[in-house]
Order: structure tokens, then sequence, then C-alpha cells
DNA sequence: CAATAGAGCGCT
DNA sequence: AAAGCGCTCTATTG
């Protein structure tokens, strides 16, 4: 018979469980609560719902609240301090629920068993409910928002617009997901069990979809990649608490000097982080201006105030103190504020002396993953005085070692392999540095005679058929005229006329294919271009940008995905992944297998079977006890 | 008050 | 006419 839709007592759960039992596959999902709610490693589960073949429960686990809302939420000002007062909402008192001891005891035989186990954004699911069995469960997995996005990566991901779209329900006007335990316990209950329900819903249907449109050998990479996470993020990444701290010091003294500088070539004090009064001062006429000549603007006509701009105005005492002060400013605020926390409300992402970033596989159009809470993507290069205390801020355990590891030139070994036998193909076989290849060429010299300039003009015109940049764009970043930019294009394109060829027949390739235009990677995975069609000029060039380059870092992100799957397979015990970084990889690694790590590592990401080029793949694995050495 | 847009900047 | 991201701050809007 049908399992009960809301479990209080050991009898509904038990109903629950033999009626979950029976059946191969089940949708499940989780809401969670307290401030820390977003960070799975951390926070606390307050309901589980399940949905499979026929039915749906919801399961509560300690929702502080009743079905009867008392009183509402409010505030007021305190009259002594003149602070802002919260009052909270008031509900009748909550029914009595299971402990989630019991729950997560009793869920364990569907969980740790080989059903498939589907969420939606399953990673976050699974992760938070890892900490109460002390560790994740088992694939299979399904993940509806990675089988969303495989099926159509223009679109949004949500629960709810996909349940929407496809199936006209719209249940969610309050945002009670967002913060459950601001809502009724009834409330809370028919969401969460439409949650888990929708989710079954689309799996349904989305799951052969995936096979119909020839996507399944992709859809087996990503959930591969999945599990993969789940080993990365679960540990989370150590993070030396002590060294933080007095970076945040140092900086923060730096700073307060730097932001005197601005003030005093200012000729007053004014709010460093507002855009419009830097125009001003910047632009605006004298006395009160400096009456620069804009040379750059923003998207909205505005004389922008970016680097790039300010590059122009070089020498101008502001002028160069803007400058220092926006370069420490961004490394404070981004990289050690924002870990840190502060006391209006900002909360620490540092946990126990751990970062717990989260890695999104869905999160972008390409197949590239994206990272938040903290994003370790973009943190500052090694190279650099803030980057290396940046990157040294991950601290391997005494008896650790780092090993960092990223593809050479991936992108434009990527563009030799489509392009096909021809100079940048022969270069690579030659084993010489593509950018000395390319300017060799195109300056017509020896390779050894190749300057610094040249090569820089050659890594520029890479940047230019990878990205579609034109003419201005290669001079800005090669530091020469429009006209001798133009020139250097021409030239390459009669020196490497494979590589333009390669651009033409993939542009036509993709135009052509109905319904709409859309590619495919290296490992099959779809890019849908629609605007390649679009009636407006300006949105065609840019959707014919997009194929190359997602043609090409899409591959990248298929070659990428594929060794962490690989790396996840034949790691070493004690080894982690930390992150990856689009063509990199960082491990963590006990330091007397450190060697034998490395060649693991490297096999994974360069190995014979990874040889899927027409060029061969190189990486570097280094082995460091902190990242500052890894150059 | 909260949500959103714009500018800017970090990365590959 | 430069591809793909996330975070912080300010200013504006609801």
């Amino acid at each position: 018979m049908h399992p009960p839709q809301l479990v209080l007592t050991r009898d509904d759960l038990h109903e629950v469980v033999d009626y979950f039992s029976a059946r191969d596959e089940f949708a499940f999902d989780v809401e969670t609560s307290g401030r820390d709610r977003g960070v799975a490693a951390v926070n606390n589960v307050t309901w589980m719902s399940l949905a499979t073949h026929g039915a749906a429960t919801v399961i509560p686990l300690g929702h502080p609240n009743g079905y009867e809302l008392l009183r509402k939420a409010s505030w007021r000002k305190n009259k002594a301090t003149g602070e802002r007062e919260n009052l909270p909402a008031q509900f009748s008192d909550p029914p009595t629920q299971l402990r989630p001891s019991q729950v997560f005891e009793a869920l364990r035989p569907l969980f740790f068993s080989n059903r498939t186990k589907i969420a939606h954004n399953a990673t976050f699911d699974l992760l938070s409910i890892a900490k109460y069995y002390g560790g994740y469960p088992p694939p299979p997995y399904g993940d509806t928002i990675v089988a969303a996005w495989l099926l159509n990566e223009n679109r949004p991901l949500g629960l709810k617009p996909l349940t929407k779209a496809r199936y006209g329900l719209d249940y969610d006007h309050e945002n009670v997901g967002k913060c459950v335990e601001a809502h009724p316990f009834g409330t809370v209950a028919n969401y969460a069990w439409l949650d888990a329900k929708s989710t079954w819903l689309l799996w349904r249907h989305m799951r052969p979809q995936i096979d119909a449109d020839g996507l399944a050998p992709i859809w087996g990479l990503e959930m591969d990649v999945l599990d993969c996470l789940l080993h990365t993020q679960a540990p989370g990444t150590p993070v030396d608490i002590a060294a933080l701290n007095s970076l945040r010091d140092d900086l923060r003294r730096e700073l307060v000097g730097r932001e005197a500088g601005v003030y005093r070539a200012a000729g007053k004090v004014f709010n460093l982080g507002s855009t419009p009064q830097k125009q001003a001062l910047l632009y605006g006429p004298p006395p009160e201006g400096q009456g620069l000549q804009p040379r750059r603007f923003t998207k909205t006509g505005a004389p922008s105030t970016d680097a790039d701009a300010l590059g122009f105005h070089k020498g101008n005492p502001l002028v160069d103190e803007i400058l220092g002060y926006q370069e420490l400013a961004t490394i404070l605020h981004t990289y050690v504020e924002g870990y840190l926390g502060d006391n209006e409300g900002r909360p620490s992402q540092v946990f126990d002396g751990r970062i717990y970033p989260s890695f999104a596989q869905y999160g972008t159009v390409t197949g590239r993953f994206s990272c938040r809470s903290p994003n370790v993507q973009n943190w500052p290069r090694p190279d650099t005085v803030w980057g290396k205390r940046i990157r040294d801020l991950v601290e391997p355990s005494p008896g650790s070692r780092l090993l960092v590891a990223d593809y050479a030139q991936i992108e434009l070994r990527i563009l030799a392999h489509f392009a096909g036998p021809g100079r940048l193909w022969q270069g690579f076989w030659d084993g010489m540095d593509a950018h000395v290849a390319t300017a060799a060429a195109v300056f017509g010299v020896p390779p050894e005679e190749v300057t610094k300039a040249m090569r820089q003009v050659a890594k520029g015109l890479a940047f230019a058929i990878i990205y579609g940049a034109g003419p201005g764009k290669l001079a800005d970043m090669a530091g020469i005229s429009v006209a001798k930019a133009r020139g250097f294009m021409r030239t390459h394109e009669r020196e490497f006329p494979e590589v333009y060829r390669y651009k033409d027949e993939i542009l036509r390739t993709v135009r052509g294919r109905r319904p709409q235009p859309y590619l495919h990677t290296l490992l099959k995975r779809r890019r849908r271009l629609p605007d390649l069609l679009s009636p407006v000029a300006a949105l065609r060039s840019r959707a014919e940008r997009q194929v190359v380059n997602s043609h090409i870092q899409g591959t990248n992100a298929d070659m990428t995905k594929l060794a962490m799957v690989r790396f996840n397979k034949t790691r070493l015990p004690g080894m982690q992944l930390l992150l990856t970084v689009h063509d990199e990889l960082a491990v963590l690694c006990p330091t007397e297998i450190a060697e034998e790590g490395a060649k693991v590592l490297h096999e994974a990401m360069a190995g014979e079977d990874m040889q899927l080029l027409g060029v061969p793949v190189l990486t570097e694995v280094k082995i460091c006890e902190r990242w500052s050495e890894a150059k």
C-alpha cells in the first residue's frame, strides 16, 4: 500500500522504508537551516523528502515551528542605541518529530545500496546527509540539474523554473527554501514534498531524453564526475588561519596608507569604492577634477575608471595612487575579509580551519566548472606577491605535500587537433613553444631569433583565434598599432591556412544543424547556439565567435573532467583532489608517497589513454610544501 | 527594508 | 564588435 505522505512516527518511517526498498531508484531532497544552511559540510538537515514510483513523502527532523503563525516577524528601533532590533515571527508549538539519528539510521538501507539516488544538484544533498553517516552514499546517482543542463545549457536550471516550464506547476511564491525556519510547519511540509516529487517527475522525463538525444556517454562521464566531486568537496580545504589573520593585518595597515595617499592626491576625502565619484575626480574639470581625457568607456557610455582606462594616464599622481589602492583593496576585500567574515553580518567561510568551496559541474555553458563559496578558481596568480600569500593559505598537514599539475597550452593543442596537419600541428610535434613557432612563421625569422615582443604578438594572435578578437584587441594586447595588428592577422592567415579552414568548416557544420544550430565537443557534449541564425548581426557575430571558443573550451573541459574521473579511480590512499581550475588539478598527498602520487596524477591527466588529440598532450606535476613553490 | 544592476577585478 | 566564470562595492529601484 501507499506509505504516509508525512512521517512523524517510527511506524510511519518503517512503512516508508518498506515501500522505497522495493524500488530501484528514488529522488530525495533536503531542507537545511541555520546561518550556514548553504554549506553542506556543516549545515543542519531539518527536512528530508523522498519520491519514487507512485509515492512521495516528507520527513521533518526538527522543524522549530508549528502550523499556526501567531505573530509576524517585525522590527523596531531601540530608543537608547538607535539600532534596529529584529523580532522573529512566533508560531504555535511544533508537532513531535523524529530525531535525525533515528531517521538517517532507518534510511541507511536505501542510501547505502545500489539504488539510484536522484536529487536536483545532488552534490549538495548527498554531502548534506553525508555528515550523519560519516561518509557519502555510493553510486549510482542521478542529478536532474545536470540532466537539464546537458539537454539545454541555455536555460534557467533551478528546480522551480524547470518544473514550471515542464508541468506548469508553480508552487513556491514565498521562497520557502531560502529560510525554512521562517515558515509554519505545514507550509514547509508541503514545499519539501513538492520538491522531491517534482525532482522525481523531472527525472522520469529527462533521463530517457538523455538517451534519445545521444547524450548517454557524456551523461555517464558527468555522473562519474559527480562521484569525484563528492570526494573532493567532502573534506574541504585546510587553511592556515594564523597566516590568514596576519595577511589581514598586513593588508589593512598597508591599505590605510594608500587610502591617505589617494586623498592627498585628490585634495579631498571621498568614497574610494564609488565609481561616479572617481569619474568626477578624474575626468571632471579642474580645480575639483583632474580634467583627464577619457580613453575608455563603459557599456553604458560612462567614462571608465578601470585599470585599463587609467593605464593611459600613468604618471598622474591621483591615477597612480588609485591604481595602487585598488590592487590591495581587491585582495583584502575578496580573498581575506571575504573568507574571515565580519561583524556586520558577513559570515565566516572558514569552518574549523577549512574552507568548503563548492564546484558546479553544470556551472557554465561550455562544460567547464564554476566554483563558489568561496571561488577558488580566481585566486591571484602564484607568480605575484599577493597571489603567493593567498595560495600559501592552503596548508597541507605536516605529513603531506601539494601536487599541482596543469596541461601545457591545452587550448592551442586542441585548436591544432581540430585544424589538422599544418604548421601549428607540426610545431607541437617538434616540441616547440607554440607562441615562438607562431612568431617565427609570422615574422619570417628562425625560432631562435624570436624576441619577447614578437612572442607577445604571437600570443595575442592565439587569443584572437580562440576568442575571436579583432585587430583592435590584438593591438591593445600586444602594444602595437591597429594597422600593424591587422597586418599580422593577414600574415597569420596566410601561414596557418588550416586554422582558418577549420573555423569556416565548423561554422558551416554547426550553422546547418537542426532544429537549432549546435556543436559537439570531443566527447560529444553539446553546445546550442541559436543566435547563429539571429537576424541581428551583432548577436550572430557573437555566436560565431562562441562556436570556435566553445568547441575548444568545451573540449578542454571534457578532457579535464575525464582526467579527474581517471584520477578518482586510481588515486592512492590518502590522496585528495582539492580543486580544479579548468586545465589544472591540485591534490593533497601524503609525503611518503608523493613521488608515486605524482605519477598517478600525471598518468590520469596525460597517460596513454588521454592522448586523445592529434598532437601530444603534456602536463607537468610539481610537488610542493606550499603553493608558492609552484611558481 | 530587500533585491537588482552596473562597474570593476580576480582567474583560465 | 574578446570566450567562460564569481565576488565586492555602490547606486538605484521596488
